[in-house]
DNA sequence: CGTCCTCGAACTGCATGCAATAGACTGCCT
DNA sequence: AGGCAGTCTATTGCATGCAGTTCGAGGACG
């Protein structure tokens, strides 16, 4: 299917297949990547595989070398604090713009619904993290959309497109923890509080609300760190520097 | 030259020789680019020219088409407004990284010498407004230098890569307007009072400080978008929607 | 024994050919 | 005359061949 089909295309199977590769861990960080080997392993050739390699590289998750080629990124613990502050500080803004620019309640609906879901997950005597994850994706990407900014969202794409950066992946690697309920109760209050602060129009709030949501990423992290199981469930996790 | 030299090679050419067409508004917005002239135009093979052409999509000055192919992207009013805030939003991080994170007073040094060459210009009876551009430009880059993080760095060069979401952008096509000393003058006290929070270690006000230092940016708009011969100035004015 | 130089192989970046599709154009039918 | 279907061309996405360079290994020299 040379033309259209961007779902389907070559390009786009070399980029989802190198990543994957990379968050498993099955290409070693601050190594050179081999472009011939990786197109057989993808199956695709090397044009499109090339392509890949540059979307991955403005990602962050490659490196050019100066004498052509790439080395997959690795990541100090600062980094991976960075990138969740960073993307705590762009929700932030995304949660401003949401109380700013609201024109009508009704616009609302949508995370609402999401929002009580949520509350129905964590009520739950054993929540299923899963369904909880899932959901705690759609509530952030519903606040990004009220911010009505593409600027916004496109940043935030970038800043998440890091592994660990990501809402719901250090979340995600806890089911074996046993913390993993109160940090639910918590998140899920911030959500409450930030939606109240947008239908309140109190900006400032729901700025500084998002920012400390992201940090309990942050938190989680530490705990993930300390557990073998949970860390072999963190995607990414064979990026880090430091740990292991 | 086949292999590295990444300075000199097709690629690179493409990229610089696509975006400065594009700014100069040779290639009209919401418009397909045709892949097979462009080539011969900007003297390289489609291979590298396909490369340029994902980095300005990924850079956001391109769209991709559903069925393949791609077009310039046109921004509206509100679009530079968000990017502008944006940007403001990311300095203000970086402000307020640099606040946290200094270590030593030393490390303010070159900001100190560019600030001081800042007032140098300013305080001249007409002052050089290109000389201005390129040390405010410096003054810029030291500060995102000071926040130390990675991420930040590339969020903000992501934001920056939007023409006039830059820091200078506005600044140098008011050459012909009279307000300009005065934004001038105004623009550096900002950066006078940010280099003194941070030396401080004040965090939030650095923050503070930084994004109404990059609504500045927006007030300039307003007054080249009132000036014909600004707006002939003003790189890649012809991707505004709604300006002309 | 260490260092420098030379040779070689492997790999990257680029150019081009090919196949398949999307859109335009034409002609026909209603 | 308007709409629809068939065809046709231009264009994109991909595969592959080629050339040049970089890095490693081996040997020679100090």
């Amino acid at each position: 299917m040379p033309r259209g089909d961007v779902a389907g295309s070559q390009t786009t199977k070399a980029t989802l297949g190198l990543r994957e590769l990379i968050f498993a861990g099955e290409l070693a960080p601050e190594e050179r990547v081999p472009e011939i080997g990786l197109a057989e392993r993808l199956g695709v050739s090397r044009t499109p595989l090339r392509l890949a390699l540059a979307t991955l590289a403005h990602e962050g998750l490659l490196r050019a070398l100066p004498g052509g080629g790439f080395v997959v990124c690795s990541f100090s613990l600062d980094d991976v604090a960075d990138a969740i502050e960073l993307r705590g500080v762009l929700e932030g803004t995304a949660a401003r713009f949401a109380a700013e620019r609201l024109r009508s309640e009704s616009e609302l609906d949508g995370l609402v619904a999401v929002t009580e879901q949520l509350d129905a997950v964590v009520g739950k005597r054993s929540p299923v993290l899963e369904r909880f994850v899932e959901l705690n994706d759609e509530y952030h990407r519903g606040l990004v959309d009220l911010a009505k900014s593409d600027a916004l969202t496109r940043a935030i794409a970038n800043v998440v497109a890091l592994p660990f950066a990501s809402p719901g992946a250090l979340l995600a690697s806890q089911a074996a923890l046993t913390r993993e309920q109160e940090v639910l109760v918590v998140a899920q209050h911030q959500h409450r509080a930030m939606l109240d602060a947008v239908r309140a129009g109190h900006g400032a709030r729901a700025e500084e609300i998002a920012r400390e949501h992201a940090r309990l990423a942050m938190l989680n992290l530490e705990l993930v760190l300390v557990s073998e199981p949970a860390l072999e469930r963190l995607p990414g996790a064979p990026l880090l520097r430091g740990v292991g």
